[in-house]
RNA sequence: GGGCCGUUAACUCAGUAGGUAGAGUAUCUGCCUUUUAAGCAGAGAGUCGCUGGUUCGAACCCAGCACGGCCCA
């Protein structure tokens, strides 16, 4: 029978016999006593006597991955969401008829069974089973149970095989998973709120970057899909929220690649009565314990770096990186002509419009951003590229501001917040003009937020980690569609 | 946007002088009361990404397109 159909349609065809034999294919009854992992764990260490000395009953459920059909008994593997447990049918055991449908039970069903707990002659813990139970009908086969599923585009569509199958993906997003719950955790610890503020936004700021833009209907406004959350919680620091954070998404209209999503996880932070010091150390002191916490310890391997996150942190200058890092002489960059030599040498066209500030940060991208590759803090950064920062009371052309580096890439970026409104406003109307003069990324001016900080803001500082990359590098990701759920791709053909 | 690579059974992959497609797993049938990549015997399963071209003949050569990967802008 069946021989000439696809596997759907034998699959299809067989869920109909069960059904037609009175077995519901989509219950809501089977109520599972325990998990694989906790059984393991538990129980794993008890020996074949000890084990049938207990007597352990127990009912699992989970699907089922594996099956070996031997005449009168077989074994099976169930997946929950612990972990895989095996379990032996027999029979004798569980009556004729119950093992005549369990026969025909398919890899990729889920699957309950009640029993009691024994050792196999090779020594796995195993569920003797008492009853068997169609949980849920499976309809397609899955993946193949030896190489996997590695089809990247099928992985990433199709998330939830990669999650049933590969185990070590499952792995990933569970450690992404508690890097978030102790970022959070370290935060509230310390008295911050965590707070939602709109992610659309009828001016978006807070970034440079370009954003998407919807329309609301009813009141016809278009609003834009935030790019940062940053104006909106210094707001509440206006309003007396001394510290506050929130992780959540946000959205840049730019490219997509190994390194960006359109849409991706950022914490953001603010704290008053703080600096840019304050902040670097407690970063420094939150990633260790998120390393800790997720990794066991503040040494790992990235892409083939050994990383080492024992604090304290280097701290350089940006200039100074250029030098200590990026090996140019100071003569090379600190005159705005000899800076679009040294930037036209190394391959880096300077733009027209281009101020001296945003071409040191380019350089500073091709020549040091890639050899960071043990944590540093750069800081002291240009104004001209940080409309939102407070300015060094030592140095006016440049800001407390840092950015943190691990592994080549930017993980934070940070600084004292700027609570001067006139000078904020002044900043703002910078931006303005670079936009007209055809800077797509410029800040447009946001005077409701010049308002707020008319009122006073408190001296603070504020911090956007990238979550993404955060779970890139504590996984060992090249890719970050390896660490988000459902990476953007287009629609399928 | 550009370059390189990929797309063959449900999955993982083979497939060269261009001659109508193979393996393992999975599936189906039979046997099997401690297996675990179970085993043994047998069977079925394909729009070779899509469209066009070259050719007596195309999975294979050419062009365009789609989707994906990596690199660059």
């Amino acid at each position: 029978m069946d021989k000439k159909r696809t596997l759907l349609e034998q699959r299809r065809s067989k869920a109909d016999g069960l059904r037609d034999q009175g077995l519901p294919l989509y219950g809501n009854t089977f109520r599972p006593t325990h998990l694989a992992g906790d059984l393991k764990e538990a129980h794993g260490s008890l020996t074949e006597e000890e084990l049938e000395g207990a007597g352990i009953g127990v009912t699992v459920a989970g699907r089922m991955m594996t099956a070996r059909h031997m005449g009168k008994v077989a074994f099976a593997h169930l997946r929950d969401s612990s972990g895989d447990i095996q379990v032996y049918v027999r029979k004798d055991r569980v009556g004729e008829a119950a093992f005549n449908l369990f026969k025909r039970y398919d890899i990729g069903d889920i699957v309950g069974v009640s029993g009691v707990l024994f050792r196999t002659r090779t020594g796995e813990l195993t569920v003797m089973a008492e009853e068997v139970e169609l949980v849920t009908k499976s309809l397609r086969p899955l993946p193949e149970k030896f190489h996997g599923l590695k089809d990247v585009e099928t992985r990433y569509r199709r998330r939830y095989l990669d999650l049933m199958v590969n185990l070590e993906v499952r792995e990933l997003f569970l450690k992404r998973i508690r890097i978030i719950q102790t970022v959070r955790d370290y935060l509230a610890a310390r008295g911050f709120l965590e707070v939602e503020t709109p992610m659309m936004q009828t001016i978006p700021g807070g970034a440079t970057a370009k954003p998407f833009a919807t329309h609301l209907k009813t009141l016809d406004m278009d609003l834009f899909l935030r790019i940062a959350p940053e104006l909106h919680l210094k707001r509440l620091l206006v309003g007396g929220f001394d510290r506050v954070f929130e992780i959540n998404r946000s959205f840049r209209n730019e490219g997509l690649s190994t390194k960006h999503n359109p849409e991706f996880t950022m914490l953001e932070f603010y704290m008053a009565y703080a600096d840019f010091h304050d902040l670097m150390a407690l970063t420094e002191d939150m990633i260790a314990r998120v390393a800790e916490e997720v990794l066991g310890g503040l040494r790992f391997t990235y892409q083939g770096d050994e990383i080492d996150l024992s604090p304290p942190w280097r701290r350089i200058r940006l200039k100074e990186s250029l030098v200590e890092v990026g090996g140019l002489d100071p003569k090379e960059f600190e005159e705005f002509g000899s800076l679009k030599r040294t930037a036209r040498r190394l391959g880096v066209d300077p733009e027209e419009m281009e101020g001296p500030g945003k071409l040191l940060e380019k350089l500073f991208k091709v020549l040091v951003e890639p050899k960071l590759i043990q944590p540093t803090f750069v800081h002291s950064y240009p104004v001209e590229v940080s409309p939102l920062a407070r300015r060094s009371e030592t140095d006016p052309d440049l800001v407390d501001r840092f950015e943190l580096f691990i592994g080549g890439r930017e993980l934070a970026n940070g600084f004292s917040e700027l609570n001067d409104p006139d000078d904020q406003r002044a900043r703002f109307e910078e931006q303005v003009r670079a936009k007209a003069a055809g800077d797509e990324e410029a800040h447009p001016m946001d005077e409701d937020y010049v308002l707020a900080l008319e009122y006073g803001m408190p001296p603070a500082a504020g911090e956007g980690v990238g979550i993404d990359r955060l779970a890139m590098l504590f996984t060992d990701s090249a890719s970050i569609r390896e660490v988000i759920l459902f990476p953007l791709m287009r629609p399928e053909a």
